[in-house]
RNA sequence: UGGGGAUUAGUGUAAUGGUAGCACGACUGGCUCUGGACCAGUUAGUCGGGGUUCGAGUCCCUGAUCCCCAGCCA
């Protein structure tokens, strides 16, 4: 990734240092991305795809995108296309990558099936694993507990010709699911219970979304995992901490399938770093097939997820992603990142590129008194002050026009410098502005300002250097074009939406504030033209892009992340 | 009465026996045609207790706390 900037050095790159200092592997690094289809990607992910795909970009190596679709019965060919697409626009380049096929070198551990095949039979030919006919039930008595050890099941001394004859017959499809499994033959009294003679194969007649019914027995992840790697001469096998128990098992498998093997199979090294916890959302795959399922969001999509087609279409780019990646680190320490940290990366982001506009979220409408009835002037407005190159575009300014209600306070508190009566502020790109008068209905409520412009501030400066205490932003209320404006914030309104559950129900603590849509927004007219995706910043609200609800008709933009606001910090401390 | 990891400002993350630094947050101030951005400053930390050493966040001993593991899920 281009963007990578300068930083110490985390303890997996130490790794690799020690491992190219030792002449290890060669000089070599490989790493993989392994998902499982089995939900969508969130920016969890991104973290390790960012790792992986970032450090085999910076030591030269190689990067594979594979699949580890070893349980039919969760996985969908919907979300294998999801998943390519949201790596892909991530910015990650994965070996064999082509930009005119979506699956040009995408890998699929089903495609070493019958490879895991043949290494099984080969444990069994060495007296490794058996075939065990006993049900769930009696497997999990049997393996003991976390202070106790396990017993041995009655059919680990089969032999050798029995074993292979039944796992045979396994996977002919001769047995029911569940009546029997093939075990590794470890140790029942291993005091880390993954030892416990664990399950490498189970009976699942169900068909697979790449392989059909080719197979009745399905590889279980320990077995599965550590052989994809090996298979794909991986370097370093880079996995979140709850696998750090399973390594010795992997470590196992290897090592009794290469004993006195001529012909040994490639071991891996696995480092295990800690999985990104964000503030105020849930990243665990089964709660966001839940919000999905339940209504609770719109979709996998809906801009307030924590997935990243949530986050694409939230506005969010795959730079402030990596950026963010980059900024939090990779460690072993379990910790939370407060997702003000996302959304800074968002904005740090989005200041150098997106270009401005002036949008009125909430109008109020101000007629400039001694403004001419017909006229309108064209101002010029700079597209992005952070880069020039950028340039400017022209602005219809007329008599009539739509201010921000929040900008206008009849009875202003103290350090209030926006707009109130008798107060001249400038109108952003165009007049110093003064109000005059307050315009209300029956029920009292603000309907319009009475305003008088200087006209010898055209284009928003004095010509004396007289000074105004605030810029307001403003569209022309017959030139400009009517919007609709969704504003999402926190999808939980507590920091920690699992642990602090109210009846032990996280969606207790869905924010139902996390969107709010206005539908009578204006746009200044340039914005006429944009197309879905497109982002801007609404000067002085914060960034914004077309969503693709949008029709040629009917403008919809989402609010990707507001702009950092000291007025509103200033309120809230008042309150305090 | 198990095994495996971890613990540095509010939140993260560096320091690899030698000045505890950086980012975000918070708070000041400056600047500004966005109360944005930018600039300057302030705040605040080595889980506890022993030990080794001229010197310990780092090494040793000993406690504490937190996370993971008893799916034919990954």
């Amino acid at each position: 990734m281009p963007d990578a900037e300068k930083r110490a050095t985390h303890f997996i790159e130490d790794m690799i240092d020690e491992d190219n200092r030792s002449g290890r592997w060669g000089g070599r690094v490989h790493t993989r991305f392994p998902p499982e289809p089995n939900g969508y990607l969130h920016i969890g992910h991104a973290k390790s795809i960012c790792l992986n795909y970032g450090l085999a970009e910076k030591y030269g190596g190689e990067f594979n995108l594979r699949f580890d679709d070893t349980n039919p019965i969760k996985e969908e060919q919907e979300y294998v296309d999801s998943i390519v697409r949201d790596v892909r626009w991530l910015g990650a380049r994965w070996t064999a990558m082509r930009d005119d096929d979506p699956n040009a070198g995408v890998l699929f551990a089903s495609d070493y099936f019958q490879q895991m095949y043949d290494l099984a039979v080969l444990l069994i030919r060495k007296g490794r694993a058996f075939v065990c006919d006993q049900s769930p039930e009696q497997v999990a008595e049997f393996r003991g507990t976390l202070t106790s050890p396990g017993r041995n099941s009655p059919y680990r001394d089969r032999s050798v010709a029995e074993n292979i004859e039944l796992f045979e017959r396994m996977r002919r499809g001769e047995f029911p699911d569940g009546s029997r499994t093939l075990r590794a033959k470890i140790d029942m009294a291993h005091p880390n219970l993954n030892l416990r003679d664990p399950v490498m194969y189970r009976i699942l007649h169900a068909s697979h979304h790449r392989t059909g019914d080719e197979w009745c027995i399905y590889p279980m992840y320990d077995w599965a995992h550590g052989l994809e790697d090996s298979i794909e001469c991986i370097t370093h096998s880079i996995c979140t901490l709850e696998f750090e128990n399973h390594r010795p098992l992997y470590d196992w498998y290897i090592n009794a399938i290469n004993e006195g093997n001529p012909a040994p199979i490639h071991h891996p090294q696995q480092i295990e770093f800690a999985r990104l916890e964000l503030t105020h959302t849930v990243m665990s795959k089964r709660k966001l097939l839940e919000l999905v399922r339940g209504g609770y969001v719109r979709g996998w999509d809906d801009p307030r997820m924590p997935t990243l087609s949530g986050l694409r279409r939230r506005g969010v780019t795959p730079e402030a992603i990596r950026a963010f990646c980059a900024d939090i680190g990779v460690a072993k320490f379990n910790s939370t990142i407060e997702i003000v940290r996302l959304e800074n990366a968002v904005r740090n982001d989005l200041n150098l590129r997106a270009q401005r506009r002036l949008a009125v979220l909430r109008p109020l409408r101000v007629v400039i008194e001694n403004y001419p009835e017909e006229k309108v002037e064209e101002l010029d407005a700079v597209n992005n002050p952070e880069d020039p190159s950028a340039g400017t575009r022209k602005i219809p300014f007329s008599r009539i026009v739509y201010i921000e209600r929040d900008d206008f306070r009849e009875d202003p508190p103290k350090d209030f410098f926006r707009l109130a009566p008798g107060r001249e502020v400038r109108f952003r790109w165009a007049y110093f502005i003064t109000c005059k008068s307050v315009i209300k209905d029956a029920a009292g409520q603000i309907t319009e300002l009475r305003c008088t412009y200087d006209p010898a501030t055209r284009g928003g400066d004095a010509p004396g250097g007289r000074k105004v205490k605030s810029t307001l932003h403003w569209v022309s209320a017959e030139r400009s074009i009517p919007a609709e404006v969704r504003l999402y914030d926190h999808l939980f309104s507590v920091p920690n939406p699992e642990v602090d559950a109210p009846g032990g129900d996280y969606k207790a603590n869905l924010n139902p504030a996390s969107l709010v849509v206005l539908s009578d927004c204006r746009l200044e007219p340039s914005l006429a033209t944009v197309r879905i995706g497109d982002r801007f910043q609404f000067e002085r609200l914060g960034y914004f892009c077309v969503d693709p609800d949008s029709t040629p008709g009917r403008l919809i933009f989402n609010r990707t992340v507001t702009l950092k606001d000291a007025w509103i910090k200033i309120e809230k401390g008042r309150a305090r």
